[in-house]
DNA sequence: TATTAGCACTCCTCTTAAATGAGTGCTAAC
DNA sequence: GTTAGCACTCATTTAAGAGGAGTGCTAATA
């Protein structure tokens, strides 16, 4: 069997019909469509070949072929080509992500909406925990009478605060002595052992400052589980219903019960691996069968050499992948740059 | 046209036997399922009197009949025996709402989302924005070299913190003193004068502190705009796919779409007034034709005589009225109970 | 006078059968 | 090696008919 060219060319004209309109593909539509210089026939063979080969698929025998997922991978690895990012809009993608540099949580959730946005698939967003994160700075601040709002920063710079009620009212300097001495003693604590020390040994000092602690405790248990928590991030699940092959209620609705059990998906965002690269799974290289015809597309967001987000796009086997491949990788590779530049220190 | 009683037995048949189920009644259904001591013959004559009246609509000649807006109207207005809340759920709802108080809007969002979750329906809340709202204390506190934090207490309890980035490393005792300058000078200032404030008044000084309020200023204003912004938030807009008139692909999208354009809810719930009461809307009462298949129920929080925030909730023509209205009154009851008990002041 | 049995009639839905047509695979000719 | 030609396959569309749920009317009954 000779002629890979033109093997290829066929093959990469049907992928680039199913992607353009996702019907099974016949060989007079090629002709037709593709000007390849050969008959229906001459296609047809070639094709049985393809098919053959495991490129194609045949849904039944009276219809036409449409690619597998061998298909799409050969494709995504060496046929097609990706469509150039304006500068312009990699302008405007950075600027976006630039609107609010608060926290690391932040910029990396921002980015995954802000891709679900441009390409209309479903995205998700991880920040692993920070297992060595510890307290920077406790401050308290008083809200009125009853209220005091506690805000908490710790060495990765992520900022939390939740409001706690006192049974009497603290005077502003007392809440001052206590700020200072909870720093004090608490300053690169490890954020997981916190509660712990002021249950076992600030509580009596605290109550000789005529602080309640008690108050305190479980809400910073609640905000600690919540720094540790991996939180992930879903965009646009209900995209799921414009992918031609879920346009079935069922299916579909399987699907957006899979995503939305964010288990699953962090699952697989932790399993992607922490290449640089972005990383391409698709249809039944996925590890869970919903996805099997699903192409999900992942990126690694890195600070200093440690992993601190992913990215994670979900749309159909037959997605625009030259379309959507700049894109992801231009949004990864702006947050990157954004991080080294403004959280490196 | 004498005997009503009988008319409107059979029209709660009906009804019920929709709710239950949502396909036509027939004059036999009725017969079999409900005793009513009457032969199919007479429900016929008597269902024909109660289409005449506008109560029953049918679909088709041959098929049995289903209640009309204007029965359901009925139905809630006289028909309907609400179901009672036992006190353990009423409990339970309660401690779901306490469990974060921090701020009014956190309860207004967490109480839609819990009713969202005990109706399987589609819920919306809304926190109006508070105009009279002014500052209450402004802080600042270090977080690196390069990262401020700026927390803002207004009058309303309303806590809202960012970060800014400053060119050159301040002091803490330095942030200290801008805290309480900012503080002394800002303190009652309506919060949407704030940033014109700084601006033109506070500049200098600031300044003179080696303060660069320059990046202060869009943030805040940044800010201020979210806070402003009326906000919304949707839960359950899936569970829309559970309704039974909307098993059409089509039509659940576009109804999907409606929902998610926020602004047509917003509108919507401004627009149902600020009775104390439950509002509800029924099918083609509602004032978007989107709806038309529809019920809406509002319920409206309020905190020393003003309207804090609304709850709403969006179901089929046909929900289970009994079940639905009295757990949307429980929720409201609480949330206005706990807004008097933990707000008032 | 109110109720009901009986029955013809309507019209949706389900089933079956045939027509259509897109696309293939194979053969034989170029 | 390529291609025209043609028989064949099979999903989809169209048409027709059977089935059935439910009504509305009439006439008989209590």
């Amino acid at each position: 069997m000779k002629n890979y060219e033109r093997k290829l060319m066929i093959l990469q004209a049907i992928i680039h019909s199913y992607i353009t309109n996702p019907e099974p593909v016949g060989s007079r539509t090629i002709q037709k469509k593709y000007d390849l210089g050969v008959s229906p026939a001459t296609i047809r063979n070639e094709m049985a070949d393809l098919e053959d080969l495991g490129f194609l698929i045949q849904p039944h025998t009276s219809a036409g072929r449409i690619p597998s997922d061998k298909a799409f991978r050969l494709y995504v690895d060496r046929l097609m080509e990706l469509q150039q990012i304006a500068f312009a809009q990699r302008r405007s993608i950075r600027n976006s992500l630039l609107h609010d540099l608060s926290e690391v949580e932040k910029l990396v959730e921002n980015s995954a909406k802000l891709l679900s946005q441009l390409t209309e698939y479903t995205t998700f967003a991880i920040s692993p925990k920070i297992e060595q994160d510890t307290l920077k700075r406790i401050r308290l601040i008083p809200v009125d009478e009853t209220k005091t709002l506690v805000v908490l920063i710790t060495s990765a710079g992520i900022v939390k605060d939740f409001i706690i009620r006192n049974e009497a009212a603290i005077e502003e300097n007392q809440l001052n002595l206590i700020s200072e001495f909870l720093t004090d003693k608490l300053a690169n604590t490890p954020i997981y052992q916190m509660g712990y020390i002021i249950d076992h040994f600030l509580m009596d000092e605290l109550e000789q400052m005529r602080f309640s602690a008690r108050s305190l405790l479980p809400m910073i248990n609640d905000t600690l589980s919540e720094i540790n928590d991996t939180k992930i991030f879903a965009n646009g699940i209900l995209n799921i219903f414009n992918f031609p092959e879920y346009q079935d209620f069922d299916r579909a609705q399987s699907l957006v019960k899979f995503m939305q059990a964010k288990g699953n998906v962090a699952d697989m965002l932790m399993n992607a691996g922490d290449s640089q690269e972005l990383r391409i799974s698709i249809g039944r290289e996925n590890l869970y069968d919903v996805l099997r015809e699903c192409t999900m597309i992942t990126a690694t967001y890195t600070l200093k050499g440690q992993t601190v987000g992913k990215l994670a796009l979900v749309g159909p086997t037959n997605m625009d992948y030259s379309r959507v491949i700049p894109l992801i990788r231009s949004v990864a590779r702006e947050v990157n740059e954004i991080l080294a530049e403004y959280y490196e220190t």
